[in-house]
DNA sequence: AAGATTGTTTTCAT
DNA sequence: AATGAAAACAATCT
């Protein structure tokens, strides 16, 4: 599920349910293996306690509180945080649960096991140690078009780059690459500093479309790349055709006359 | 049935 | 040294 958008989703429904309540117990979940979770040690941290607040930095999501131990969560490719009550049970695949009195829990979902949750002592401090970039809503375009530097990789590698701007993934790039009618192997040092500020702009609007729809995929409009990225399909600005190419180990799709390599 | 997948990390190569 | 590309990781779905 998880680019910038999806992952504010998740971060609202933590702050939404899991806030300001005692945790009674912190218990893994059926089938761990190769699941990077907390140990005991780690998990009996929590117990006593309340999360008070729940952040997020690009794609990383992080819930704890002003004096005591947080957890940063990595969703991967098909992980989710779930709020439900206990009586209603787990969904499938829950890999770990926070328990609180009164009967709400907090799990992290995680079918393919690409996900990790992992107990760190502050968030700027975790944000600074791993390296990532400036969230890609909280700065600005102009700071995030120079974060993309002029290097002679691919700009969809550059984009995706979680080092120099946090929060933009597969789907999204391809995205704001289409609206732009930039090619995704395109040499982000043969762009012009106006095609880049564009581009993150562009990219800008399209995250913060999907949150002020709540991810709801069947509200973005026609126009757009991602109810037609199929390969084959027919281009909804141009007479053009999406085809699909492999850039920086991922799958980018585009159109093949508006998005033409330069 | 082979190939793809909204991600991250490690390893290899230039 | 630093940048960029490729492989590895897991499980499910088309």
């Amino acid at each position: 599920m998880p680019e910038l958008p999806e992952c504010e989703q998740n971060r609202r429904r933590v702050e939404a349910g899991a806030l300001n309540r005692t945790i009674t117990a912190v218990r893994l979940g059926n089938d761990t293996k190769s699941v990077d979770l907390p140990g005991a040690e780690e998990r009996s941290r929590f117990e006593g306690r309340q999360f008070t607040e729940a952040r997020r930095h690009g794609k990383a999501i992080f819930a704890g509180s002003a004096t005591g131990p947080w957890i940063a969560v990595s969703l991967g490719m098909t992980g989710s945080l779930r709020v439900w009550d206990e009586a209603d049970g787990p969904p499938d695949y829950t890999r770990i649960t926070f328990e609180f009195e009164g009967g709400a829990r907090l799990g992290f979902r995680c079918p393919r096991k690409l996900g990790s949750v992992t107990v760190i002592e502050d968030p700027d401090r975790y944000i600074e140690e791993t390296g990532l970039g400036p969230d890609a809503l909280e700065a600005s375009a102009e700071t995030l078009a120079d974060r993309l530097g002029t290097g002679k990789g691919a700009i969809k590698s550059a984009l995706m780059s979680q080092k120099k701007i946090a929060g933009i993934g597969n789907l999204w790039s391809d995205e704001a690459l289409f609206q732009c009618g930039i090619a995704p192997d395109a040499e982000t040092g043969s762009l012009s500093d106006d095609q880049r500020l564009k581009l993150t702009r562009t990219a800008q609007d399209v995250m913060q479309t999907i949150l002020d729809i709540d991810t709801d995929y069947s509200r973005i409009p026609d126009d757009w790349l991602k109810p037609h990225r199929t390969a084959g399909a027919d281009c909804p600005r141009c007479g053009g055709t999406i085809e699909k190419m492999t850039v920086g180990g991922r799958t980018a799709h585009y159109c093949n006359r508006h998005q033409a390599a330069g």
